[in-house]
DNA sequence: AAAGACATGTAAAACGTTACATGATTGC
DNA sequence: GCAATCATGTAACGTTTTACATGTCTTT
């Protein structure tokens, strides 16, 4: 269909759910998906402005100025809800990772093993945090799951805590090697 | 010290262990590191070339035009090998995943559920056919852990396995939720 | 002879982040 | 009154990918 640039689609999936501003859209990607995804101001509202003259998407007009506060909400047309199917329906899924953190362990022999040790623990503490979190939100999900689109939350949720817990358990792994070697 | 393009720590990082070409450099990292990290010729060759004038590495004499087949070996610097180290002991890491499979499952209140499943087979299939490679790297890696690049080499395929283990997990939990939920 | 691997490099395009610029409203 | 949050948008900058351009060598 379209050139099919990714944020274009997030920004399309929000709004098939509700009317959002440029700036709920942030909020939206930081609070539930920031895990996964990204996305800041420099690319949202330039996205929104072509989507709009794509036809993808509409200013709505009731939440206009009642206060002097400016604020666009936009929502959703057919058209873009079209768009958005048909990417949805493209099982072909480019997932892009990028681990400093590996990267860092992966050329760890040009330090002493502490070196990269500190790397690991670091890590550790940011996913520790991170995981808790997840968790909070899946346990909370777990007991909606009857209506159908927490599904899809619970289950973005469910692979955070599984990649997570997975990370800490490497973490362990990592650990022990490197302060075993040491004391070779 | 630098502005610290990523890519000019992965090329410092390898020629840390040997003396390599770029298109060398291009196959270590599609080989060995690209389930975390990617690189092209395009961001490869003018990376060399700055990484040069810099000072960090420089060209290797003697393995020059013994055939008439063009090809430039670099070799890592003093102050490229201190260069690796401040970045390497800066245990703070930037890991950056964009999961667009996740998007499509986060999205997918917007399109019938076969639709979802699908997108989850696809993605199982070809994490079924990369843990088998990292397993087989693993278990050949796990033999010859005495000596030390090893173990930093085993890290990284081990981080490899548990996430990719946990993602199958998350796949046959996706599944039978949303097979369920088409069901009742 | 052809295909595929080896090999270097450039240019255009796409994309995204950061910082900047501006201003209103709300809560303490 | 001040800080935080709400709110939109642009410009500069940097990075990376893709495609292009070119040519050699090895294997079948």
């Amino acid at each position: 269909m379209t050139k099919e640039r990714k944020i274009d689609m997030v920004i399309l999936g929000l709004l098939s759910h509700e009317k959002l501003s440029g700036y709920d859209i942030k909020k939206r990607i930081d609070d539930g998906i920031r895990f996964f995804w990204k996305g800041s101001f420099g690319s949202i509202y330039p996205a929104l402005s072509h989507l709009e003259k794509e036809g993808f998407i509409r200013k709505s007009k009731e939440d206009s100025n009642e206060s002097g506060r400016e604020r666009i909400a936009y929502e959703i047309t057919e058209a873009g809800r079209s768009n958005l199917q048909a990417w949805l329906s493209d099982s072909k899924t480019v997932n892009d990772l990028k681990y400093e953190v590996l990267l860092k362990i992966f050329f760890g022999g040009a330090v002493e093993n502490h070196v990269s040790l500190a790397t690991i623990e670091a890590f550790e503490k940011e996913i520790e945090q991170e995981l808790k979190m997840l968790q909070f939100f899946k346990q909370n999900l777990s007991k909606v799951l009857h209506e159908r689109d927490h599904v899809f939350f619970y289950l973005t949720v469910s692979f955070g805590v599984e990649t997570y817990e997975g990370y800490l358990r490497w973490c362990q792994e990592a650990k022990t090697m490197l302060s075993e070697q040491n004391c070779e």
